[in-house]
DNA sequence: TCGCAGTTTGGCAGCGCTGCCAATCCGGTT
DNA sequence: AACCGGATTGGCAGCGCTGCCAAACTGCGA
């Protein structure tokens, strides 16, 4: 690199196309490979590129270009805590940067006004596409979103109208699939372990869908154990302590996810409790670990990498549609 | 919302001016707070956004700006799949929301030339900083990221020099730490275990920390079992399960992180070995669920929300640094 | 030799915004 | 009434790039 460029400024395309001794557009058309432009050109613009250190600006390629939208996706999502989010994020990227597009986040925390505020930011880079998490928003956000005729991706759930393309299964089903699954294994007296539900919606979803099985065969949950604050193995453990201080016949436990139910694993362990001999768990999520304890967890495993590419497949196409992407049971051994 | 504006064109500034009544310099001003306006201008642009659903178009505003970059930052991370990194963005986000700023994010794959490629590409966006992972890159990275004239933060290994800010804490004196509290807790048949350490260049350094350590008390590992792929709870208990038909007398096993230590612990209670007192298991990065364990972890918690949040903070701060956060020896009940 | 269609090229307006500058306004003085 | 300093304001160039257009050039047949 020749840095013959003046002090704190960087490279432009002009300064590529002088010392190529070209024009600009055929600077540009050289970088973009898009309309013709002889080999001599090429091999010119492609030498002084390497030589000068230049960058392309794409602020600028961006205000300029057609449509003036970046090759950037806004993303926002709830949390970075939860191993589910960065997983759709590792789906979504894997598909854009074969695209070389990135993804600009942002991290709601769960707060509605937050998720709004987020849209209004990442709107304002013009993004591409617009990839939000769950279908219920401000109207505020839905607002933005419609006005700035980006396409819009809800990921994660079905259960709901979206703005404009969905991807993602159906959580009351899961929490339906999985009450069936306890009640014809025999469990009858269970109950639920979760954390805030006013904050993650889906977990309420499943919760819901789980309780209406149990109706339907007639059932009721025994118990029913919230934990404030996010989910992890530490308040799956608490919770299901204080679950069974509170109700002693309980048989089996449905957890809001997999890291709640390796905390109540943990629980049984440390209490010397039969599992599921004297008490049976069943997650949600299907995380790595899952598989890998001395009993394998009884859980659903969601295509949590499957939605982010899909969510990504969807960007090229235009158009409101649904794509469920469905759900395994995985039958364990806990359960 | 009144949509009185040309159908597919979105609301500009100068739409705004001219519903307000007002020049476009006094709609920037009072957008940005910045410069001086009467009361009355104030009332009349706000009243106009709101009406118009104005949103601004950052592309141009950072293209216009003084010294052209963007109210963004460039981070690359090697994995979205190992939950550190997401906690890096955590600490990160949370401290950048705050300021408005949002990540654009890169996923290398530990793979040195895609860094590059994603290092090129966030500075096409001209952020304001460039967050990279670990202190080994390739020259092309380096030159890309010096010539590009922002500020640089390199987080996670102190191991090293960096290139402008460095932000973590020493891989090195981790793994020796790790390998004192085997030692003096009188551990001398000691076997490593750990995933592809030509990929993750910081459990290796790990490694090094850990053998020298055991070197200069006379020790050497007695076993090293390299898993390939990614760390994960099914690699650590597939690894210890090899590692313990191998070598029949282990009585302590390092893991290259928490989540092969939960597969190592899962293979003892699968094999009703006694922890620690048949084998010691210890681990690295002090995750959740290692303190929820019904015998809590031994481990080494690190300072990963911390360290994305001094990241965060480096960006307002000028001149070459590197901030070692330390870590916290976890005795834990394995080890 | 000229003309023609196709290829290659450079000039330049303009994307939406900001920064600069000069013009205007306001209230109180002289 | 003329004047003054500070607050407020609008006009406009220009950030680096792309898209459009017309100009220049190419090879080939008439």
């Amino acid at each position: 690199m020749d840095e013959t460029q003046l002090p704190g400024r960087l490279v432009t395309l002009t300064d590529v196309a002088r010392t190529a001794g070209v024009g600009e557009s055929t600077v540009s058309r050289v970088l973009r490979n898009h309309g013709s432009y002889s080999k001599r050109a090429g091999e010119r613009v492609a030498e002084a590129v390497a030589r000068l250190g230049y960058v392309p600006n794409r602020l600028a390629g961006s205000l300029a270009g057609q449509g003036a939208s970046a090759r950037l996706v806004g993303v926002v999502i709830p949390s970075l805590a939860n191993v589910v989010f960065p997983d759709l994020l590792r789906g979504l990227t894997s598909a854009l940067d074969a695209e070389g597009i990135p993804c600009v986040i942002g991290v709601s925390d769960y707060d509605p006004d937050r998720e709004e505020a987020l849209v209004a930011a990442l709107l304002s880079w013009r993004p591409a596409a617009l990839l939000l998490t769950g279908l219920e928003h401000n109207p505020g956000t839905v607002a933005l979103a419609q006005a700035s005729g980006v396409r819009v991706v809800e990921m994660i759930d079905t259960d709901g109208a979206g703005i404009d393309a969905v991807v993602g299964f159906s959580n009351r089903a899961v929490g339906a699939a999985s009450a069936r699954h306890l009640i014809t294994r025999g469990y009858r007296r269970i109950a639920y372990l979760g954390h805030d539900l006013r904050v993650d919606l889906r977990a309420g979803k499943r919760l819901a869908g789980f309780e209406h099985a149990l109706g339907e065969a007639g059932l009721a949950l025994s118990d029913k154990e919230i934990r404030p604050g996010p989910s992890s193995p530490a308040a799956g453990r608490a919770g299901l302590e204080a679950l069974l201080t509170r109700v002693s016949d309980l048989d089996a436990v449905y957890f809001s996810n997999d890291d709640m139910a390796l905390g109540g694993y943990f629980a049984c362990l440390a209490a010397g409790l039969a599992v599921p001999g004297r008490l049976a768990l069943f997650g949600f999520n299907g995380l790595d670990f899952a598989a890998a304890m001395p009993q394998p967890l009884s859980t659903v495993r969601t295509p949590r990498l499957e939605i982010g590419r899909q969510a990504a497949a969807c960007l090229t196409s235009a158009g409101p549609k649904t794509i469920d992407l469905g759900f395994e049971l995985i039958e364990g051994a806990t359960a």
